[in-house]
DNA sequence: CGCTTGGCAATACGATCGTATAGTATCCAA
DNA sequence: TTGGATACTATACGATCGTATTGCCAAGCG
């Protein structure tokens, strides 16, 4: 919310600072509007994911394309305290919980602590890509977001999924593994407590 | 630097809002203090991903272990704009890209354009973890930045990693993996244009 | 002893912000 | 026609913020 004031929002909407506040009754009703709106555009696209056969890094690309306005404000609402938005990143992670169950059925059951925790982790990890954008612009002197651009960080997650997993299938990643094995165990066979 | 005055920062010290700024100059001059700390404070512990066998995944594990409240400075000034933490965020691309490139030097070579977007999106996804770390805390229920709780989100992310990749070498994920070789030929050749 | 220097506090000033209130114009139903 | 609801503006109030100014006081030094 830093850096608009209502003033800027009702200047650069041609009308008085006061219509504003007048019709969505705080600054809070303003967030709010913004929240439930980009969450409703948001959702119809989202669905696409779980029960497509979309992946999850061309979920985002797709996202980028179709409301890139939107997707800056949600990376921009993730980091402030936005009660709204606050709910479409468990929404993400319950995407990839259940993308996570579907394609890893005994691997990921449905509702265990494992697939709680594995999905968190990847909705942090693909929506960090969105939030650390500016970062990601200056270091790739292109713009992500921008119309076109949006294959970059899509197919950079996907190549460091494979560099990863080749990484960990090899002698030297064996021990971690092996580690990380045992760990899942236990976390399987747990249920989460909520 | 939202949410934090300068008469919270002499509140908390003891001190007058007056010394403060006499001892920094400006808002600014605190800022920039706090940056250089932190981030020499961080590159000692940093090193150690590079040329040590440690694993970026561990590595963020032990950052948090050894410095909780510069991490989550760390995550806080990510999204904002301060130009100190810019370079830390170059800096771990950087670490990336030393990393994929001795792990895989023919696939990643050094200076190509395929291994800069690459660190870079890998940079962006680990840090994101601790840029959202709020929404990691509410999700998961536990704070991953606490003592003790710090291997979660590691763990978390090298399962992440060995399914996805698991995912990508299956028969659903073989037309992506092939049209995903297809961009690299064309990165790994190309310079990267500075 | 007198003087300067620096740590430190107290206060004030201007800017910006969210919000409240009063006032005006428009429009639609009774 | 009229009266109230609605869209909209203008202005003001209180709070908070960064910053500048002033002054006190102890330490060091000739």
């Amino acid at each position: 919310m830093h850096g608009a004031s209502i003033r800027d929002i009702a200047a650069r909407a041609g009308v008085s600072a006061g219509l504003v506040q007048h019709h969505f009754g705080s600054k809070d009703g303003i967030r709010e509007a913004c929240d439930a709106h980009v969450l409703e555009a948001i959702t119809a696209h989202a669905q696409r994911g779980i029960d497509g056969e979309i992946t999850s890094g061309d979920l985002l690309a797709s996202m980028y394309a179709a409301s890139e306005r939107g997707v800056r404000y949600i990376a921009r609402a993730l980091v402030d305290d936005s009660p709204g938005v606050a709910t479409l990143f468990d929404r993400g992670a319950e995407m990839a919980a259940q993308w996570l169950n579907k394609s890893w059925p005994e691997r990921f059951p449905a509702g265990a602590a494992v697939t709680h925790e594995r999905a968190g982790t990847m909705a942090a990890m693909h929506l960090g890509t969105l939030v650390l954008h500016a970062h990601l612009v200056r270091w790739l002197g292109v713009d992500p977001l921008a119309p076109g651009q949006a294959h970059v960080v899509s197919e950079a997650m996907l190549d460091v999924y494979t560099a990863m997993s080749d990484y960990l299938s090899s002698e030297t990643g064996a021990n971690i593994r092996r580690a990380l094995a045992e760990h899942r165990e236990n976390l399987t066979k747990k249920r989460r407590t909520p």
